[in-house]
DNA sequence: TTAGTATATAACTATTTACTTATATAATCA
DNA sequence: TGATTATATAAGTAAATAGTTATATACTAA
């Protein structure tokens, strides 16, 4: 239980503050594993385009994802470089795997409708 | 990295909205090494009773503390018996410990001020 | 039993948050 | 080029949150 991986407290209340979002953290979850672009998460939380923009750019702003474009899309996925990003992996390890909203939308055929 | 303490991602968003606010994630970090009134969160805090008060009834209406009638006083401590307490326990681990600003109390008197 | 201390809770207020609608920007494709 | 698609952002609104003040409850000690 030793842990060298120590962060700023203040930096760690605003790190969960946005992971005590249900969408957010889902978000983290699935970006894991997963490079996603916006229209994909709209389709995986059923949300409007700017709410699924302005919980990405929460999570940008902070340092956790990173965006890049990719012709039309912009893609966004979890910024390895970060130097919370071994805190938060931590973190998200002790949270199920949501890779199965992805699933479904490839099952669906939804996922094709971007990337 | 493997993990079988996963929880379920509504009850761990709803944690981290909790830990997301500093005061409760600074109290988490004390109640994780000592049992504390409210009068020694009050002084450590430099905030009033029923602000104090509000913190810790949320953090019991989850389960993640529980209180004790000490006399005159209500003592909390983190709540082993809850399912998610070592899921807690892990995420907390990577937090620095907090126990100085009790022992800055004990330095100038103030926790002798009750307990 | 009365006064004092510790705490909880209710009611109110100010701030923050998440979402909506509307619009702007940037890339693609006909 | 103009239309379409993907995304960002601004402005407004409703709900949630954190704090305040006021008051109630419970224990202790004189």
């Amino acid at each position: 239980m030793l842990n060298t991986d120590v962060v700023n407290i203040e930096k760690a209340a605003a790190i969960f503050k946005l992971l005590g979002d249900r969408t957010r953290l889902t978000m983290m979850k699935i970006l894991e594993n997963n490079d996603c672009c916006v229209c994909e998460f709209v389709e995986i939380f059923q949300a409007s385009q700017p709410s699924i923009s302005q919980h990405l750019r929460k999570l940008r702003d902070i340092g956790l994802v990173e965006e890049e474009r990719r012709g039309q899309w912009i893609f966004y996925s979890m910024n390895k470089e970060n130097e919370f990003f071994p805190f938060v992996q931590q973190v998200l390890s002790q949270i199920p795997n949501q890779d199965d909203k992805l699933k479904q939308l490839e099952e669906n055929g939804s996922r094709i409708s971007c990337c």
